[in-house]
This record gives structure tokens, C-alpha cells and sequence, in this order.
RNA sequence: GGCCCGAUAGCUCAGUCGGUAGAGCAGUGGAUUGAAAAUUCACGUGUCGGCGGUUCAAAUCCGUCUCGGGCCA
């Protein structure tokens, strides 16, 4: 792990990590979340906490859930995963692929196992969307469908557009319809319940304040400059680690982890597209990029407890 | 030493017949209900290398200097 927070005790109090009414409950301890933006440090902090708190860490990482992809994906090393119980790290093999609601049903029945034998679950992962289902629950949907979603990627978005207008004006007006993923997500659900995905989605702002209130967690917070400087530095690790290795051996049985940030860099420098240090520069532009959507979407999870670093 | 080309946003560059400048990338902020490391929206004032000159008006024309790059010696 080679890093310390140097601050103590990464939350406030040991003993917020276990709340009182844990032991009320009999068998149920509360999950504690471990949330913050990519290379913030959460894995080797949840490996602190997991030791002083008898803690066992489950994955919320959509790409860490791959196998054969843990060095692009930053997963928690070997030796790492030595000091403590990880669960749902490289579970899923390349060709399946994820979604949120694969999520939720994978993470549910380990997060149960953990509580059963006392231990409490460190869920630790910067994947909002994967970590609002297990938290907030999911609406009544269809799942996406491979056939329809690349019927529809054949289609103008405008005709997308005019579709769900038509089935479901309500939904289109609360939809941005320049994003193609939203357009046809709604458009999908309609398509395949029957009915309106106006009448199904329903917010979870409803629940999210009684929901949230039992929930506990921190998100990690860094200033810019620092966050930026350790992207940087693990960039170049992955680079000099084996990355080149991993994602020529990927390439080969799937295409699937392509939205990967550094799979499709390190592909076009095995292709002799880009250099080396074009590669790791785009490496760097989009893993900043993408902590700074983390942070925007963590930033609206109130229930979070800033925890500045 | 002589000649030529270049110098404009953090970076790469565009800028017509002179009317005080705009793209891409980077960056910043937002969105996010089963693809989410995905997808998507918004945000563009900078001594136009410096100094002088011509002109009502100069990034643009002229002179000169500085710094790159090239060619000839």
C-alpha cells in the first residue's frame, strides 16, 4: 500500500465506523462506504479501517469487477489484499458484461455474508451509479437488451428522439436529449415494459432522506493539484507495471473493457499509434476528467462525510 | 556573417482585400434511475514576441530588435 494518510484515524471517531445500534440488532452490522474519486487513496484506507475495525472490503468499482483487468483498473494488489478480506474483485470475467443492476445483485448476498459473521463491510468504490442502486434501491425496470440498444445505435438520434416524444412526452421532456444514452435508455424501457418510463422511473429524491440517514460513509477529498499529481504517479506505475501486458492479453478475448480508461491508450501504443508519453498524457487527461465527474456526482450524496486528505 | 520561415489562449494552430481575434485540446462547473472509468451540457480578454513607423484604424503593411527553425557561407 506504501501510503499513509498521516491524519490519524480517517474518521473522526473509531467508533462512528460501528454504530451503537449495531448491537440492538442482533446480527446486522451497518455497512460502512468508502467513496471518493479515482486515486484518492480508498483502497489502503479501507485497508485501515478493515484492520481496526474487523472489516471486510467489498468492491464497488464497475472495473475492478474484471478479472484480467487489474492493473488498468487499479485494483488492490495481492499483497494488499493480504492484510484483509476483499470481496468482488475480479469476480466477472471479460466477455460478461456489468451493470448496476448486476451489481446490486452480486454485492447484496456478500455484503449479507459478511454481517452474518459479525465482520462489518467496507464497501469501497468511486462507481456512483453502482453504489446510489445498492444504496438507494432501483426502480421497477427492464433490463438493457444487446439486440434493441444496437438496433437503436443504427438510428438518428433525432428519430430516437421523435420515438419517445411520441410513446412518452413526459419522460422526453425531462430527458437531455442530446445524450443518445438517456434517449435510448428511455426509449428501451418503453419499448420493452409496454409501458411508460415516465409511469416506472420515479425519482428516488422520495426516498433518498429517510434512506439516507441510515446510511454511513465518508468521501475522501483532495485538492486538485494533489489528485492530479497522484493520477500522474500511478499512470506512469501502471505504464512501468505491466499494463502493456495486461491490456495486449485483454485484447485478444474482448473488446468489453474498452471503455476502460487506459485500455484503448495502451492499445493504440501496443498499435504503434501513439508513443509512450502521448499514451500516458491521454491516460492522464482522461482519468482527471473522470475524478472530477466523481467528484460532481459524490458531492450530491449528502450523507457522505467529506473526509479532506 | 547573409538570406528565408515562424512567434496569436496553458498546448497545437486558424485569422480573407488593414476595421483591436476564434477553433480543437487541456482546464472549470453541471447533469446522471440497470452501458457509468460510460454518456452528455455549459463556460473563450489573450501585453496577437518587444519597440518604433505608415494609417481615421495594424495580429494584418514598413523598419528594427529578441528568440526558435531552416538554407547559404
Amino acid at each position: 500500500m506504501g501510503e499513509r494518510t498521516g491524519t490519524g484515524d480517517p474518521i473522526r471517531s473509531g467508533d462512528t465506523l460501528v454504530p451503537a445500534r449495531a448491537c440492538d440488532d442482533r446480527s446486522v452490522v451497518t455497512p460502512y462506504y468508502v467513496c471518493g474519486p479515482t486515486a484518492s487513496g480508498k483502497s489502503s484506507l479501507a485497508i485501515e479501517l478493515a484492520l481496526k475495525h474487523h472489516g471486510e472490503i467489498v468492491n464497488a468499482d464497475a472495473f475492478q469487477l474484471y478479472r484480467g483487468l487489474e492493473i488498468v483498473s487499479a485494483a488492490p494488489s495481492a499483497e494488499e489484499q493480504a492484510h484483509v478480506p476483499h470481496h468482488l474483485y475480479g469476480v466477472l470475467d471479460p466477455t460478461e458484461s456489468a451493470d448496476a443492476q448486476l451489481y446490486v445483485k452480486l454485492v447484496k448476498p456478500v455484503i449479507a455474508e459478511i454481517q452474518s459473521r459479525g465482520k462489518t463491510p467496507i464497501i469501497t468504490g468511486g462507481s456512483g451509479l453502482y453504489l446510489k442502486f445498492l444504496t438507494h434501491g432501483a426502480a421497477p425496470l427492464p433490463t438493457g437488451d444487446a439486440a434493441l440498444r444496437a438496433e437503436m445505435d443504427e438510428r438518428p438520434l433525432e428519430d430516437l428522439v421523435a420515438q419517445l416524444t411520441k410513446l412518452d412526452p413526459v419522460e422526453a421532456s425531462r430527458t437531455a436529449l442530446q445524450n443518445r444514452r438517456f434517449v435510448s435508455r428511455a426509449l428501451e424501457i418503453c419499448l420493452l415494459s409496454g409501458q411508460k418510463a415516465s409511469d416506472l422511473r420515479d425519482g428516488w429524491e422520495k426516498q433518498t432522506a429517510e434512506i439516507s440517514s441510515q446510511l454511513r460513509g465518508f468521501v475522501i477529498q483532495r485538492t486538485r493539484a494533489d489528485l492530479h499529481a497522484r493520477i500522474a504517479l500511478r499512470t506512469r506505475g501502471m505504464l512501468d507495471g505491466g499494463a502493456l501486458e495486461e491490456v495486449a492479453a485483454l485484447a485478444e478475448i474482448s473488446n468489453n473493457c474498452e471503455k476502460a480508461i487506459g485500455f484503448r491508450e495502451v492499445r493504440a501504443l501496443l498499435n504503434g499509434e501513439i508513443d509512450r508519453s502521448t499514451c500516458e498524457e491521454l491516460i492522464n487527461a482522461a482519468t482527471r476528467q473522470y475524478a472530477k465527474r466523481q467528484e460532481t456526482w459524490f458531492r450530491r450524496e449528502k450523507w457522505l462525510e467529506p473526509h479532506v486528505l
